[in-house]
RNA sequence: GGGUGAUUAGCUCAGUUGGCUAGAGCACCUCGUUUACACCGAGGGGGUCGGGGGUUCGAAUCCCUCAUCACCCACCA
């Protein structure tokens, strides 16, 4: 089979990736922990198609996943998907929403059983997208989030942590998004800068003794507000602690309490509690001891509690009729503009209302400290080193987490309480039924479910089988974006910690978003969101990869550049020429049997070249450099082995040296272009069943320094002639073809090029022709180019001059030569020395050109 | 309010403990009718490394300060 003439993606990702699949090559063989690197993917949320972000998340997991692989590691990339709780229900219910009906038409298993099969159907797309972008991943171990190892694992921690005492049931605050009809954690919040007012409201003392202004930024909250707070060391308003206030429009009697949460500098220095409907409040309400008025309903409207004038009136509306209330009864002192943060829904953008609520909660403190002890001694990696101290201080700050949802789509709370007391609660986890018999009494079932970060956090382990946990847990890398650092690995940190006493995963590599080309970020609702199947069917999947990890270092955010995707598919193509070049000469041998035997300077250059080329790919896939990587690759195959290598081998080529070569560019450049060194690979053993993906990272080749120096200084000369004028070319028959000002360095080139005594001159009014004795080779000298490069070399000439002067100053600098390294010292005076060499030749040179002319 | 990161060529970005004339890709200009490749080859132009100050023999790199832009965190009514 000979290889085509452009390399044509589509015709053979399909049909290599059906091969790897079909072997064994994804499956890790069983060996020791030490042996072995898993990556466990992090499960992207089932509910959609897959955007450009998992592309670059598959680049760089699974090019580490292939080079581990390549080292002789027993790599394990396990594949994953999440049910993403919450996510994917909005979604659903969008959908839901285009045929008119909502998710309070169907009972809590109707809706779950939908969504089941709504998930089911993408699932399949997305799976099919992992394997197109050629994801080397062991789908024998493909976990979804909802499977019942999940399931299993999630209860037996929580009965644990009740066990422990670390889940309680409390009636708190939570975050409750009154759209969504759900509580949500904290970190599920978005604060966003809001422009609101500020108001101060006049509050009169109940004995007639006077007033007291208090400032707000929620006036439809006095409805349940129950007392007023000042600071105890505030003067102003010392001698009305302990007295109360009649609140308007409600006329209750409050008290003024003294509390230390108040701030004497904002606004009048006098807070109004409203324990039921603020953090803070409750807060100060549980230190006080005082009634707690719930005045909004959990679907945003305000309740009985309040006078009936408001009532069923959502929170806005119950705003304005407050304030024009207040301004009518002449309560309202001032009102002034106010920028402040407000908490929203993340996904609906609803104002977030701090609701009283029965829930789960989990006492994060124990959980939180040893996470920040393994992460303080630095027990786990993290590429870039930032993001720990980051997690560190999330973890510092850390409040009690808000387990319970009270949405269809999740796993089970699986905790039923006596119907009869309603506060005796079991564990049980039979959570299919509704209520359960148990000690002649009946229990009913939690209708929440879990948050889906519980699940998702026993990940590293709750994946992996008992043996499999011997060999890869921990895991060896955690490879995931930004935006669930502090969601997801810190609870991963802390569970694994928990449940293993070991650390989850070794190392953290944090990638930055892939933003779109503008730089905004992309979202559905801009409608810049960028599919990476195009990309993958117009360019191919190597090329893809290898664009975005092109120029893209850990944890920075950078906009997709469809150039640079451009830019390795043409570099694919040219491996891909390469191949051909190289298949011709190869005489229907199978690539991988040939063994190098070093002849010319430029053979010994090359094993040179490729030695440091794998050593640095090598170690910069090791501390995941991937784009330098990546770069060291491209400057490699393309400048060195393309431009210089097969250039100067066309004359004589050595087929064993380009055989050799090439096998090792397919090995080191697999991480990146998976599929298309695999082609390559096949093509090139066609009567051999060995897959390229199960090949060993290429050994040290053997070569001689010095040949391979002398080769770079025949490079030099024909560098500097090149810039004269361009051509060093080939003619048909091998000949060279050069243009060249300088008799002198023409002969010296043509003699160590072709290995020549002499050479003959042909002068006429153009130029000059230096022909070798058997005409094999010759040099074309232009006049006038020469004249133009006689002004290029003047320049040059001052260049080099500044620098002498440079180094002079600076060797008879005496604190220089004391205080800098030695090497380094040791290093300006060979350079001096070499400089003041190239200027006298350069000079002399010069002088010749003139002469020759 | 707190924190982090960024600012380098026309564009998108590299530049790991301070040390070769600051790099790449794309774009631009000149040249080339080459059986590996025009998804190519050779060459070229283009940057006072955001401004200012400091430490140092030496700063894109360390410190201070100012400016602009991102992002993250947060219970100041």
């Amino acid at each position: 089979m000979k290889l085509a003439k452009n390399y044509e993606p589509n015709q053979y990702e399909a049909d290599i990736y059906d091969l790897w699949e079909g072997s064994e090559a994804f499956t890790p063989k069983k060996g020791s922990h030490k042996d072995s690197f898993t990556i466990v993917m992090p499960p992207p949320n089932a509910n959609a198609n897959l955007h450009i972000g998992m592309g670059l998340t598959v680049a760089i997991q699974d090019a580490v996943i292939r080079h581990r692989r390549l080292k002789g590691k027993h790599a394990l990339y396990l594949p994953g998907a999440d049910h993403a709780g919450f996510e994917t229900q909005s979604v659903y219910e969008k959908h839901l929403a285009k045929d008119g009906k909502s998710r309070f038409d169907f009972s809590r298993d109707e809706l779950y059983a939908q969504i089941w099969d709504f998930v089911d159907e993408n699932r399949g797309i997305f799976e099919k997208q992992v394997r197109q972008m050629g994801a080397s991943c062991d789908w024998s171990r493909y976990t979804f989030t909802l499977d019942q190892k999940i399931i299993d694992q999630a209860y037996k921690t929580f009965k644990k942590m009740w066990d422990e005492g670390l889940i309680y049931r409390s009636e708190r605050l939570v975050n409750y998004c009154t759209l969504h009809g759900t509580g949500f954690a904290d970190i599920e919040v978005e604060h966003k800068e809001v422009n609101g007012k500020i108001w101060s409201i006049r509050y009169p003392l109940t004995d007639g003794s006077g007033e007291i202004i208090v400032a707000t930024t929620r006036p439809e909250t006095m409805l349940g507000d129950t007392a007023v707070a000042v600071h105890p060391k505030d003067p102003r308003y010392k001698d009305m602690v302990g007295k109360t206030v009649r609140l308007p429009l409600t006329h209750r009697e409050i008290p003024i309490i003294a509390d230390e949460y108040v701030d004497k500098g904002f606004g009048t220095g006098a807070v109004k509690i409203t324990p039921a409907h603020d953090f803070n409040d409750s807060e100060v309400g549980k230190r006080h001891d005082l009634p707690v008025v719930q005045v909004i309903s959990h679907g945003g409207l305000i309740n009985h509690n309040a006078p009936e004038e408001y009532q069923n009136m959502d929170v806005s509306a119950a705003r304005i009729r407050v304030v024009e209330n207040l301004q009518k009864q002449d309560f309202l002192v001032e009102t002034k503009d106010h920028l402040h943060s407000v908490g929203h829904c993340y996904k609906c953008g609803t104002v977030i209302e701090p609701m009283l609520k029965q829930q789960w909660f989990l006492d994060m403190k124990p959980l939180a400290t040893e996470a920040i002890k393994v992460l303080k001694a630095k027990k786990i990696t993290f590429y870039p080193d930032s993001k720990r101290q980051q997690l560190i201080t999330y973890l510092e700050n850390l409040w009690d987490w808000n387990l319970s949802r009270q949405i269809a789509w999740g796993v089970p709370i699986p905790a039923f309480v006596n119907i009869d007391d309603n506060e005796d609660w079991i564990f049980c986890d039979e959570v299919t039924k509704e209520e359960i018999e148990k000690n002649g009494k009946t229990y009913r079932r939690d209708p929440d479910v879990l948050d889906t970060w519980f699940t998702s956090s026993s990940w590293p382990y709750a994946t992996l089988s008992e043996s499999d946990q011997q060999q890869f847990y921990p895991n060896s890398l955690m490879e995931t974006g930004g935006e669930i650092l502090q969601p997801w690995v810190s609870r991963m940190i802390m569970l694994g910690l928990y449940e293993k006493g070991k650390i989850p995963f070794e190392e953290v590599y944090i990638h930055g978003y892939v933003m779109a080309e503008d730089g905004a970020k992309m979202s559905k609702s801009v409608g810049n969101v960028i599919d990476p199947m195009p990309v993958v069917e117009k360019y191919g999947s190597d090329a893809m990869r290898m664009g975005l990890i092109s120029g893209r270092s850990a944890g920075v955010n950078r906009g997709y550049d469809n150039r640079r995707v451009e830019e390795a598919r043409n570099f694919c193509n040219k491996i891909w020429n390469i191949a051909r070049f190289v298949e011709d000469k190869l005489d229907q041998k199978p690539l991988k049997s040939f063994s190098p035997k070093p002849k010319t300077e430029s053979d010994h250059w090359i094993l040179h070249k490729l030695t440091e080329a794998s050593d640095q790919i090598n170690k910069n896939l090791e501390n995941y450099k991937l784009s330098e990587a990546y770069d060291v690759l491209y400057h490699f195959v393309w400048d060195d082995f393309a431009d210089w290598y097969i250039e100067s081998a066309k004359t004589a080529p050595n087929a064993p040296i380009l055989a050799h070569s090439l096998c090792s560019i397919l090995k080191i450049a697999h991480p990146f272009a998976p599929f298309l060194t695999e082609t390559i690979w096949q093509t090139l053993h066609p009567d051999d069943k060995s897959l390229l993906i199960n090949q060993t990272w290429p050994k040290i080749g053997t070569y001689s320094k010095s040949k391979s120096d002398d080769f770079e200084k025949v490079q030099k000369v024909i560098s500097e002639i090149r810039h004269i004028k361009t051509t060093l070319q080939i003619k048909k028959g091998g000949l060279y073809y050069i243009h060249a000002p300088f008799i002198n360095l023409q002969s010296n080139l043509i003699k160590s090029l072709a290995r020549l005594e002499s050479v003959e001159q042909v002068r006429d009014g153009r130029g000059l022709t230096l022909i070798s004795v058997d005409e094999k080779c010759w040099l074309d000298i232009d006049f006038e180019s020469a004249e133009r490069f006689s002004k290029q070399l003047a320049g040059q000439l001052g260049d080099i001059e500044k620098q002498i002067e440079i180094l002079q100053s600076r060797l008879k600098n005496s604190t220089y030569v004391d205080k800098a390294p030695k090497d380094l010292v040791r290093e300006s005076k060979d350079k001096l020395e070499n400089l003041k060499k190239e200027h006298d030749l350069l000079s002399t040179q010069i002088a010749q050109y003139k002469g020759d002319l």
